[in-house]
DNA sequence: ATGTAGTCGCTACAGGGGTAACTACTAAAT
DNA sequence: ATTTAGTAGTTACCCCTGTAGCGACTACAT
């Protein structure tokens, strides 16, 4: 990936970027050198300079024609560090007052991007006082694993529906027969989850910054996302039980089953069963 | 201090950090209300909750009228250090490979900012092989305590003139006679540090990113700058061998001393001394 | 009519990115 | 000694985008 780009993400701008890009590779340097070893335009380098140093990213040494060296990277990355984090804390410290919210229990809350995703499924999962009831893929999983773990040993009942192998060393596991088609056929990963029959999430997770998930209380969404789940934990049973007698019936695996009825890519889809459409 | 900077400070827009703290107060709300209530001109508030929205910072509710919620200060903050890691992360394996560089040992480089001087000292005391020689500030002190006594542990020789009362349980303390006129003159409290004779970084570290530094390895500098230190433990131990014969003809206190000579606001400025002078 | 909800269009300004041209110094090349 | 070319530094514009701020206009419900 371009070094440039995650400079960026540091507060660099592109010429900033370049300039100190440049400096690492050779130094001291004069301006007017950087300028030819960077691309960045004669006629910005002096002013870039002076932001850098200004910032104290670069040093300047004032000979009759003046040097610049750049801060080693691991001290320039460790400043920034300490700036973001006495950011942090002062922001922490300006909102802790603001602690919480009533927020209306009949609606629908979308959510978009993965990191708020996961985040909100965290919180949730930290909330639970009874049962927890997850359908998860083996990608996602890890990166809440330590909250279920927490809700479990708290006591809460942890039942999970796993796309893939999921390995915990607490709760209940079900696997679920599925395939890559079933993923395709929805457009990525999702997760579902609902927590002591009172709140659920549920969305998409595998799209990166278009990931979006919905967040509920409401009672009459509540139920049947709930169901969704608890009826995968009885086809699970059904399965571990009657496995011969229903592949008998309905062919190989459960996928089969499925095109029974009119699910399938152009069927009944289940991210507008949730109310997760892009609006129309 | 103003809220609203200090949410800037973590890339909100100054609409944006209105909208959201009025979210905050009262939630969930309309558009229309957060407009009203936030002060965000109401042509402005719907692509200003789009961004928030976007990037997970406040939930969507698509009734028949919109509704927005925030998401809980501390979720986004715990977000936001989370994104920042990844940065760091990412600019950290991106920037490894160049860790070193060849400074010219014949330059005296400027460095501006507390950050970036404070930065600067402790990674020249992290090279330390044999003797340290530092005079600084109390106030100073505490923030590269851990630095010296690690190289106090590997065995490095720590000698400390000390501007304050300063209790380290390692090296060798010694407390200058200072007095607030001394700070005064100079413009604030200063560091100078000495490293195995052959590098010295100093400078005026309390004036926050107004603070400005040099750092060198050029021998004609290092040697009186060096010396600078030697000399205050040189007073230190005549004072306490020979204080009564000292103060009978000087005066009770060591400023005295300093005014017999050209010394004071007006005389040979320190910071000249040391090239620190803003240029002409 | 009034309050609520949302949209469109415009101005102004700052910052970042990009080009051209102008001065001045220095060091070979003629 | 003068020209030429490269090095060094500076000034003046240009465009574009994003943010901030203002006013007006639609629509709808009570």
């Amino acid at each position: 990936m371009d070094t440039i780009k995650i400079l960026k993400e540091l507060n660099f701008t592109e010429y900033e970027a370049k300039a100190y890009l440049a400096l690492l590779e050779k130094s001291p340097l004069s301006g007017y050198a950087i300028s030819l070893s960077s691309g960045v335009p004669r006629s910005k380098i002096y002013e870039v300079l002076a932001g850098l140093v200004e910032r104290g990213e670069v040093m300047m040494s004032h000979e009759n024609t003046a040097l610049y060296s750049p801060v080693p990277p691991k001290e320039l990355i460790n400043m920034k560090k300490q700036r973001a984090k006495i950011s942090f804390e002062m922001a922490e410290k300006a909102l802790e007052n603001y602690s919480y919210l009533s927020l209306n229990r009949e609606n629908i809350w979308n959510i978009s991007g993965r990191d708020a995703i996961m985040s909100r499924v965290k919180e949730v999962i930290k909330s639970a006082k009874e049962r927890i009831l997850i359908e998860i893929w083996r990608e996602d999983a890890e990166e809440i694993e330590e909250e279920l773990r927490q809700a479990a040993n708290s006591g809460v009942e942890v039942l999970v529906v796993s796309y893939g192998e999921i390995t915990f060393d607490f709760g209940q596991i079900y696997p679920h027969d599925a395939s890559e088609e079933i993923t395709e056929e929805y457009g990525g990963r999702w997760i579902i989850l609902s927590v002591d029959d009172h709140e659920v999430v549920a969305g998409i997770v595998s799209l990166g910054d278009d990931s979006r998930a919905a967040w509920t209380m409401h009672p009459s969404l509540v139920m049947p996302i709930t169901e969704v789940i608890v009826h995968d934990l009885y086809i699970h049973e059904m399965l571990v039980a009657h496995r011969e007698t229903l592949e008998a019936s309905f062919g190989p695996n459960l996928v089969d089953l499925r095109k029974r009825f009119n699910f399938g890519p152009s069927g009944y889809s289940f991210a507008a069963k949730l109310g997760l459409v892009n609006k129309g």
